[in-house]
RNA sequence: GGGGGUGUUCCAGAGUGGCCAAAUGGGCCAGACUGUAAAUCUGGUGGCGACGCCUUCGCAGGUUCGAAUCCUGCCGCCCCCA
């Protein structure tokens, strides 16, 4: 199957890239490919180090699946290895307890399953970097390390920061890059993706491929997501993410809650809709062009129809007045009643867990978040008597609710 | 090995003997407003059957009527010298 026109190629691979470095290079790698029919090694990396694989991830998983319809060839690195260590990108300090390799394969497992929402396996190398790593020797490590010096090291975004904000760097957080770029060699990688902030372990793994006298990779670089709250990177530590296993309703609220400034990169980076559209899109009402936001992206991670439906539900019970079709079910046990089956308002919300502690009920309530049933009455006192029945509503804020059961 | 710093409530960061459950900012929670659960504004943000009481300022002791604040030892981290 013939390869596109190089320029073909380049269009669908620039969007939405920030960086490609070295960028007169690719053109040229591009060409050499479609002369001689070979396909182009695309590498993209990942460290088995959480469960959820949230949008941050699948911008470079998409740029994948573009490369992977362009005939190339898509090569997974699983860093059982370099999870060992912990990626030092982004992260202001090291990661306090270390992964076991039990864990790491559990998660492997896990994101593959995830990964392959996007990038297509079954045409896919998978490799983990412990195959190459897990065998090496003093002697081998050492040698890898004399190709990069402390200055190099320390002028790395990351580690500058915590030089200069006296937080410690450790040893073993140094070799990150090293083996990364390693990663590079061992699998022979023409194109890396990432994010921009690869750029250095990108152009590390060039020097490393041409000492071995293997052609260089180029750095293909995303611009990094932002997350729900429209400042920083999109991340799982920051809790501002969107994961994709998530279930639709729950991303469709996240997605609701964004700020509206971000939405065209969110377009641009996710989705494949044309740019024309987008600015369409985003030249009519804002709530609409969130909700179609939303609802492409929920679909391509869900059953087809999925966010359509989330968004409809959305519609009725956030931006209406519906009730919640969700609502779970709290136990109260009729021992915790007085004798006229009443409890005080503060100590209700915390039986049937909406609270953690008696003080935080009455701070709800006292700032007028706490409601009764579906007409969501107000309580006006944390001390007011509440008579307890099953199936009551009870409402801590607008967020959290449940329904009451009454047990023995 | 020597010297100098530093460790505070979710985070950052004030506080150097009583006025400290501890300033301020962020985050978070609630309320108002809104096309939105965004932005903005307002209030709140250790616990307790609660105008009082209890626990908290790296850990363990000590001094004192009284300690986050002073002393001793330990632990972690940072910097400089070697």
């Amino acid at each position: 199957m013939p390869f596109p026109s190089v320029e073909e190629q380049l269009a669908i691979i620039r969007r939405g890239i920030e960086q490609i470095c070295p960028e007169e290079e690719l053109a040229a790698k591009l060409q050499k490919s479609r002369e001689t029919d070979t396909p182009l090694r695309i590498k993209y990396g990942i460290d088995p180090t959480g469960i959820d694989v949230h949008l941050g991830h699948t911008v470079p998983l998409k740029k994948m699946q573009q490369f992977q319809e362009l005939g190339h060839q898509a090569v997974i690195i699983i860093g059982n290895y370099t999870a060992l260590v912990g990626d030092p990108s982004g992260r202001d300090e090291a990661r306090s307890s270390r992964l076991s390799l039990e864990q790491i394969e559990v998660n492997a497992k896990d994101y593959l399953t995830q990964v392959g929402k996007v990038v297509d396996l079954n045409k896919a190398e998978v490799h983990r970097n412990g195959d190459w790593f897990a065998s090496l020797s003093l002697a081998d490590i050492l040698n890898l390390c004399n190709r990069v010096t402390v200055a190099q090291m320390l002028n790395r975004d990351d580690f500058a920061k915590r030089f200069r904000d006296e937080k410690p760097i450790y040893l073993h957080e140094c070799l990150y890059p090293v083996m990364q770029a390693q990663d590079s060699v061992e699998i022979k990688a023409d194109i890396e993706l990432g994010g921009t902030e690869q750029l250095f372990t990108f152009m590390l793994a060039r020097d490393f491929q041409r000492e071995v006298g293997l052609p260089q990779q180029i750095g293909v670089m995303s611009p990094i997501l932002v997350g729900l709250d429209g400042k920083l990177r999109m991340g799982k530590s920051l809790g501002n993410y969107i994961g994709i296993s998530e279930p639709p309703y729950e991303m469709m609220k996240k997605f609701m809650q964004l700020p509206d400034e971000v939405m065209r990169m969110y377009f641009e980076l996710l989705t494949t809709i044309p740019f024309e559209e987008i600015d369409t899109l985003l030249s009519g009402h804002p709530k609409d062009a969130k909700m179609t936001l939303a609802r492409s992206i929920i679909n391509e991670y869900h059953d087809a129809g999925a966010g359509d439906e989330a968004a409809s539900r959305w519609q009725d019970e956030i931006g209406g007045s519906a009730l919640p079709s969700d609502i779970p079910v709290a136990a109260i046990s009729r021992g915790d009643l007085d004798e006229d089956g009443c409890l005080p308002a503060s100590k209700l919300f915390v039986t049937a867990g909406l609270n953690s502690s008696n003080a935080e009920a009455r701070r709800l309530i006292a700032q007028g978040g706490g409601k009764l049933g579906e007409d969501k009455t107000k309580i006006e006192s944390f001390d007011q008597k509440i008579k307890v029945e099953d199936g009551l509503l009870l409402w801590a804020g607008k967020k959290k609710y449940c329904r009451l059961e009454l047990t023995e």
